[in-house]
DNA sequence: CACTTGACCTGTCCGC
DNA sequence: TGCGGACAGGTCAAGT
């Protein structure tokens, strides 16, 4: 059945990314920017490079599944690696990395043929953007234009921040009552962050069908949906996120959390609740993986 | 208006 | 052994 695995950075693997470039970018200066894939740099007005080089990272922060890096030059650069994007830092004189050679992709020393675009810092470190299958971007635009950035202006409540309670989760879900909750679950403007793998994470620990309708749950469902969604993002951050195929961190470690994922990618195998084989179905164009009798399948009314 | 489909890409797997 | 097609999926544009 499936043939080649993505991996999908979703919410988990971001973050994991942007914690650990923050522990060693800000304060390096960017030396040089080589771009070699010049459609995966994306920039207004002509430019280009003059603000990148020379300038000093301040900060990296993640939004949904989009990485900021925040320059000292009034510019912030959007990095989305999409499915198979890749962010791997060397250190100075730096031979070997963590996770041993080769990358996924990366045949042999970096740069491989799928990096497109190399940071080089005042200290001699190094920054590689590889991306197998060229969907991911560098976005550069100036600090007071990123929230209007359409992406970043349709971005959904964070669904780890704080101050995003149980009863918000549920008042939005009875907002979009007709919608199915894998689409749902799947949309950025509704919950940032979520991909394939921890929707459908979340709909098997919350015992819930991707095809059930929002407006059919109850609120004790809501409100165990909205934990459930908390408790894998959160399993998946302890265990550095999920390597299907191509994910690395930034040093070329894998995440281990497919290791005791519920159902992604446990096509045939036995649910760890019940034992029943787990099963893939197609929803919103979408591999979806579910245990079915955990997952009850909703009774679809006819429309007349 | 809400949802679905196709495009963007490349490597892998499967059938013939 | 080789070749063509399906498939993987995040986001956006276009279609229903």
């Amino acid at each position: 059945m499936a043939s080649y695995d993505g991996y999908m950075p979703e919410l988990p693997e971001v973050e994991t990314i942007a914690r650990a470039l923050q522990t060693v970018l800000p304060t390096r200066v960017i030396r040089t920017f080589d771009v070699r894939l010049p459609k995966m740099f994306i920039h207004e007005g002509p430019e280009g490079v003059t603000r990148i080089i020379g300038a000093e990272v301040k900060k990296v922060e993640r939004r949904g599944k989009v990485l900021l890096l925040r320059l000292s030059t009034g510019v912030t650069l959007l990095i989305h690696l999409k499915m198979t994007g890749q962010l791997i830092y060397r250190a100075k004189g730096q031979v070997k990395l963590a996770g041993g050679h080769p990358l996924p992709h990366v045949e042999g020393d970096l740069p491989g043929k799928t990096t497109h675009a190399i940071f080089t810092f005042d200290d001699g470190s190094e920054l590689f953007f590889n991306d197998l299958r060229q969907f991911g971007y560098l976005k550069m635009v100036p600090d007071e234009d990123v929230s209007h950035v359409p992406i970043m202006a349709r971005f959904g409540p964070e669904p780890l921040a704080d101050d995003f309670t149980a009863e918000d989760f549920a008042a939005l879900m009875t907002k979009r009552p007709q919608a199915k909750l894998k689409p749902l679950l799947l949309d950025q403007s509704f919950v940032a962050g979520l991909g394939n793998i921890y929707v459908d994470e979340a709909l098997n620990l919350a015992k819930l069908h991707p095809l059930k309708r929002a407006g059919s749950l109850t609120h004790a469902q809501r409100k165990l949906l909205f934990s459930a969604i908390r408790t894998v993002l959160l399993r998946s951050l302890a265990l550095g996120g999920t390597s299907d195929n191509t994910y690395v961190s930034i040093r070329g470690e894998k995440g281990d959390y497919l290791k005791e994922a519920r159902v992604y990618h446990r096509t045939g195998e036995p649910c760890r609740e019940c034992g029943t084989p787990i099963e893939r179905l197609v929803v919103a164009g979408r591999g979806t993986h579910i245990c079915p009798m955990c997952q009850a399948k909703p009774r679809e009314r006819k429309r007349t």
